[in-house]
DNA sequence: AAACGATGTTGATCTGCGTCAAAGCGCAGG
DNA sequence: CCTGCGCTTTGACGCAGATCAACATCGTTT
């Protein structure tokens, strides 16, 4: 799932997006155009970006932070349907409404892009239209793995494959030779259990037990090491790389 | 989630394919050239169309019958994570492999575009892109969906959503003013326990409280009739519609 | 018609995770 | 400094659904 070298050969100006960014593969007067239309939002955590339903006017690249994609049911059960780390791209071209809830858990930095003259430039420009399909199909692989998770493993086995998304995504990582890796958690218990299909309780003791074993070691809440990540692999009963999640 | 009356505009040809086919939108000349490159295959149930990883040299929609994606873990577990209705597309241009195991289900039509000549028509010709573009957010959102199902709701709830989506999708449907409605299970129990996330006997067991309460009417093990389809969807806990799935 | 395999049903028992409850921890505000 | 609040941890208990097992049904083969 690692991108082809020449998707990550143009950066979207000063923004610090550099894979899976829309503009990747862009020309330099199509770069232009991009700058013209874009524009950067602020949340702080907690924050709604968007209700299930609102009008969304902008598409957007998460620059820093993270922010959920959720679902709720009449009764209040819920269930966390994406999670937007940097890098991630969020918006439907096409679509005027807001499928899901969208909040922001930690401060959030977007790079937004107006929907209209976004959806224009996609018309003229075939680079941007295949990388939102490419994209796309990314997204629709880590849902279809996601699947995989809720629907058959056991709740240590999911927390593990929670941690090994993190592990890959946002880790600062130990000596080469190592399989080290540290970095902070950006949800909160009961937010791990809303992406899980498990309760806090159950994603609190996992994480105990986890910790019992010197498979993960915690510095304050939400600071995670994992010694070795391919122990942590392990216990994700999983064949995949963790990487494929957006 | 219904199509705007001008993506049926367009017929495939002599496909029967009519929502959410790629040529709905083509001009006569357009699908000239979807015609050459057009060819049909057979399988029967249970034939495996392609593993994992498999080379798949074209891209489909689906005319008759039905097949499912799923993955599979290493000791066995299985997690379903597509169903393909009449229809439905299946393979990802730009792609080389199939991500998941596409197994027919039941006896298979599928109408194939060869994947090279579909790619280039794909650069030249904006509707189809656009199309696949709509096609696959559709089922990102069938998926995400899913998620939901799959990490929050009972056994009970799973079973009716699934109905719910066969009612909508392949049923015939009793005189107007009542909400009857009558369709065949494509799926055995095992592979419905395999879409829900559960065991087939509580598939099994499901099934049997429902008869028993008199939602659901079973003629033979694989006809079922449903009686009035409010009732059915009550039971899954739901909001929408069921149509979503793709 | 007997034998067989694939599929489905039903019962008895077990267990992982949910539910309910209480208490610990860290931090912002008075 | 204390207080209150949000988040987390831990314990006790119960239940939905898994597991194990037996049997029923039906279509196919011989």
């Amino acid at each position: 799932m690692t991108l082809p070298p020449d998707l990550v050969r143009q950066d979207c100006s000063d923004c610090p997006i550099r894979h899976r960014a829309v503009c990747a593969r862009c020309e330099p007067d199509e770069l232009t155009r991009l700058e013209e239309m874009k524009f950067y939002r602020t949340y702080e955590a907690g924050q709604t970006v968007a209700w299930a339903g609102d009008q969304m006017d902008f598409v957007a690249s998460v620059v820093s932070g993270a922010a959920t994609l959720t679902q709720t049911m009449e009764d209040g059960r819920r269930q966390m349907v994406g999670l937007l780390l940097a890098s991630d791209f969020v918006g439907r071209p096409g679509r005027s409404g807001a499928s899901y809830d969208v909040v922001a858990v930690t401060d959030l930095v977007m790079c937004c892009f107006r929907k209209k003259p976004f959806e224009q430039m996609m018309v003229t420009t075939p680079h941007v239209a295949e990388r939102l399909l490419e994209m796309t199909l990314d997204e629709l692989d880590a849902a279809r793995e996601w699947m995989l998770v809720l629907g058959r493993k056991t709740a240590r086995e999911k927390i593990a494959s929670l941690l090994a998304i993190f592990a890959h995504r946002d880790a600062v990582l130990g000596p080469k030779h190592t399989r080290t890796v540290q970095f902070e958690l950006p949800l909160t218990r009961e937010a791990m259990a809303d992406y899980l299909g498990l309760t806090l309780e159950t994603v609190s003791r996992q994480i105990s037990a986890l910790k019992r074993e010197g498979i993960i070691v915690l510095q304050g809440k939400r600071s995670v090491v994992v010694p070795d990540l391919d122990v942590l692999m392990e216990q994700a009963g999983d064949d995949s790389d963790g990487g494929l999640l957006i």
